[in-house]
DNA sequence: CTGAAAGCGCTTACAG
DNA sequence: CTGAAAGCGCTTACAG
């Protein structure tokens, strides 16, 4: 059997509440008996039981982490394990568990969460996209449970803690990089429509192009495909039929889509960055792998995920923090898609 | 606060241990009582408290999942997160929790795994990868906990649970591929050498070649490249500087790495699948989204993460189960980087 | 500043 | 087949 607190307040001739009391660093103990408390805990190589803790403190010191349903291109971006990884950091750090929820469907997804949330495995949840009309976000709500969100929530923003990039203005400035190149004839191409963030790229997409003083046709400048990017080829075809409003330079909702992309116009006999220039958002592996290398907006997925994290906790730990919304700043990674026209 | 096994038996009209009893499906309880305590349970939507059963039972019906330490193109691998929504998948389904375990390098990660067992949050782990030498894997049997691997185990091979694939006929395979379009220069390109399997790939490799009576020349043939890639371009150079021993087909021991490579030979001036064909491994997203597509050996990841959760959890629950090995088919997924010649 | 005691919500011999 | 009771290893008012 593995050693108990029960041993170490004999050891340190101690009651079981002091040493309980050492554990948490508690400021009614005198420092002279933590030290000799914390030497026996040493001595006997007591780790505290984390389900008597548990189910004594009412708290379980762990967070469940929502990931998307993992149907759809979308659940293989990288970004998913990326923000997964620094939010595990965080967790080792504070001594929190993290809980992975996922499923092939919402219904299957929601099980599992409200599983969690009604065995009380859980402090709180993480979650890690945004799209329209949720309903996860919706039950996470009613049922009143502690989360946080990486990306701006679609419902209850305002109640709601979350991490996110400015993304609108990050689609603003892509293109704004793109004007200053040279080029006035720029599309638009966006998978994920029901990604927030795709939408909120575009929006800033459209801002850049208006105080330019550029109007937007959506027929020719606007393409948006589905999110296993199969279909892009014909689309992609229409928006450069016509030779006057062909674009030059297209800005794209991420990296994955961007690779394909550029695939895409390869094939129609398009070069990058000689005849279209690319710039798209992530920054991940695949805009470092991609050939040419991808100009890309990096947004930062380690503070999006170290903070996320932090936040959700200092809100387990005291409830009444007030609702925080956190924005991450990105910055342009000027690789090989982007010419001067 | 939530409703307790009390008022269970209470409205049931039985003692607790009764309803405990009928929560595991007991063999003593009667059908009728069984029945009467569902119906109660459900009246009163009771859930059993998670950390209780926990501490009571000394079980804790979570697995941990360890990833490889996170420095290097390795960890970005999307491989990771597929094997990681199988066994999460699997887990909802017999209802247990996975918690992962992740670190910036080997003493971080030991330290959460250790964390993690002493506290008694896991029932046993799952290790996502397989290197020489893995600190991980000799605390793991000394502390003597259960656990299963993806990738076969260097250390302690005969007593341990794991599920992979054939990886040297993989290699086999693929090189025999090669050679029946008519190649016969043919060389291998890997990465990640501490990795087992990218070793044992290139072990296939030699046996296509030696059965086909092909010598080989490491120095003309191998390339072992670090796991990040940035320094492929040089030695890929050498490995194309003599015409006559120059290859005309590659083996890769990852897509991600093809198409690293693809994009180096594109700069030297060889066209893919023209001048050099390509086949390689794992099929990931990456095989699919590059340009040419690539032809790559598919490894069944969703049988391999399935696996891996329902043996271990099999081994959890009775622990008589012996050890295991488990080998998952491949398959060549022909697309357009290998030309005949 | 410290301790004795009750309690968190289950499970499991033990007895019948 | 079922129940009373002890126990899992902690935490937290309460009292001093």
């Amino acid at each position: 059997m593995a050693v108990t607190i029960k041993d170490v307040a004999k050891k340190a001739g101690v009651a079981t509440s002091t040493v309980s009391r050492t554990i948490q660093d508690h400021s009614s103990i005198s420092e002279k008996t933590k030290i000799k408390v914390r030497q026996a805990m040493a001595d006997l190589g007591y780790v505290p039981n984390f389900s008597a803790q548990s189910l004594a403190s009412k708290t379980t010191k762990t967070i469940g982490v929502i990931m998307p349903v993992s149907d759809g291109v979308a659940f293989q971006n990288p970004f998913f394990l990326e923000v997964i990884r620094e939010i595990s950091k965080v967790c080792n750090e504070k001594h929190y568990m993290v809980s992975l929820a996922s499923g092939k469907d919402t219904g299957e997804l929601l099980e599992s969460i409200k599983m969690m949330a009604r065995r009380g495995t859980v402090d709180g949840f993480i979650v890690l996209y945004s799209t329209w009309e949720d309903q996860i976000i919706e039950y996470l709500h009613e049922a009143n449970l502690i989360y946080a969100m990486v990306g701006r929530p679609y419902l209850f923003e305002n109640e709601t803690l979350y991490v996110d990039n400015d993304n609108r203005l990050s689609g603003k400035d892509a293109t704004n990089y793109l004007l200053q190149k040279g080029h006035t004839q720029i599309g638009y191409v966006g998978d994920d429509l029901d990604q927030v963030v795709t939408i909120e790229r575009m929006a800033g997409f459209r801002d850049a192009l208006q105080e330019a003083g550029i109007a937007i046709n959506p027929q020719q400048s606007i393409l948006m495909t589905d999110s296993d990017n199969a279909t892009v080829t014909q689309p992609l075809e229409k928006l450069f039929e016509h030779q006057k409003t062909a674009p030059t330079a297209l800005v794209v909702s991420d990296d994955m889509l961007a690779v394909t992309v550029m695939q895409r116009l390869l094939m129609l006999g398009y070069q990058v960055p000689m005849d279209v220039s690319i710039i798209s958002f992530n920054n991940s592996i695949f805009a470092k792998m991609a050939y040419p290398k991808l100009t890309s907006i990096d947004i930062n997925v380690p503070q999006l995920g170290q903070q996320v994290a932090l936040k959700l906790i200092d809100k387990i730990e005291e409830k009444e923090a007030p609702f925080v919304k956190m924005i991450i700043p990105h910055e342009i990674i000027e690789r090989e898609t982007v010419a001067s026209k």
